[in-house]
DNA sequence: TCATTAACCAAACGATCGCTTGCTTTATAT
DNA sequence: ATATAAAGCAAGCGATCGTTTGGTTAATGA
């Protein structure tokens, strides 16, 4: 029964990987993944290009780290909105409003989960995938409390909930609406629940 | 008045221009602008990577080139859809259809308008940005037809269907729901105007 | 205090990138 | 039949790509 377990120090204070996480999400997700280059982020932070590759071991990592932080985001944000709120509709209000929020007034984290497609991370492209079920099924969760008339209604709404509040990235300007507005206003569109 | 046209001789038969376009299409399509290499669009149409400049000036004006066919179709699709259709909310939604049809089944040119932002295009983005605007304007001369109460709701409406049409290219899986019934599907979620 | 090691730097590797230049083939109009 | 130009080919340009390797420095735990 040898002890397997090395002896390992703490990571020291003057750690840079998360300032280097923080370029790398700026840049995905104002530039793209592809269009990012490794010397870019490194020159973002002020260090050499072949430094990034102590913290990861490749650009595809570093994009399914930030990724996963991402997802992280948006699920803590979405958690925290509906809690205390009892409604089913108030709750899924309340979700959209938030995941709207941290897409569009949030940091870039949440903004690359939306524009980079998981393909884009070749090899990791699986991991991508599960961590954005992991939240559209959170998503579900919400969708399925309210009295839809069968599994096709949820799955519709959905879809085009997500999808609309996705879309808003490609025409939001900050300063005229608001995500609480926009978010009402796509609200205010929908029939809820009185329709065959 | 001296004549400043030159006598030009027409295309020849073996002219591959068109060939390249498709391939560059397809792969802008299904992998993305900046992971497309010019080299992969001459190896798929058979030709030398430098052959490429004899038809294009740059792979951004061949990006150029393949959105505005894509626009071009999208918007023909709808055109040729709503033709003949007199109710308001008829007409949308068969021109959503028909969006949405160009986007899964028809050919890869209308999803490099989905896929491919404006900004991937460098130089270019203004043009793509300026054929983009284009087709929404079409869209929203069908939502003016409706009798919604203002005009925000028909902002609203436009970018509730635009995004979520757009985003079904992210989950759609060929042989299960047809465009048709996404559409319907989507549709049947909507107030149609009766509220406040 | 001092050995350890986290966190880089310095310099380059081969591969690939978009693109250019000069030449060749061949369909076409006359 | 022949001149002309369309549509490439052949070869390589300089730049940039993601990544590796070996050495250096300084924060840290004992």
């Amino acid at each position: 029964m040898a002890r397997t377990t090395v002896k390992e120090r703490a990571p020291r204070q003057d750690n840079r990987r998360s300032a280097l996480l923080d370029a790398a999400a700026t840049h995905f997700a104002d530039r793209g993944f592809h269009a990012t280059s490794t010397r870019e982020l490194a020159a973002a932070v002020g260090m050499l290009p072949g430094s990034i590759y102590y913290h990861f071991p490749s650009k595809n990592d570093l994009l399914v780290a930030v990724y996963d932080e991402g997802v992280r985001r948006i699920e803590a944000a979405v958690e925290r909105a509906v809690d205390g709120v009892d409604d089913p509709w108030q709750r899924l209000e309340v979700a959209c409003t938030a995941h709207l929020e941290a897409l569009l007034d949030g940091g870039a984290y949440a903004r690359v989960v939306v524009r980079v497609q998981p393909e884009d991370a070749g090899d990791a492209a699986d991991d991508l995938i599960a961590l954005r079920d992991r939240y559209e099924a959170l998503f579900s969760g919400l969708i399925a409390a309210l009295d839809l008339p069968d599994v096709s209604a949820r799955r519709a709404l959905r879809l085009l909930l997500l999808g609309a509040l996705n879309w808003v990235q490609h025409w939001y300007r900050p300063g005229r609406d608001t995500p609480r507005t926009i978010v009402r206003r796509f609200m205010g569109l929908l029939a809820r629940g009185e329709t065959a």
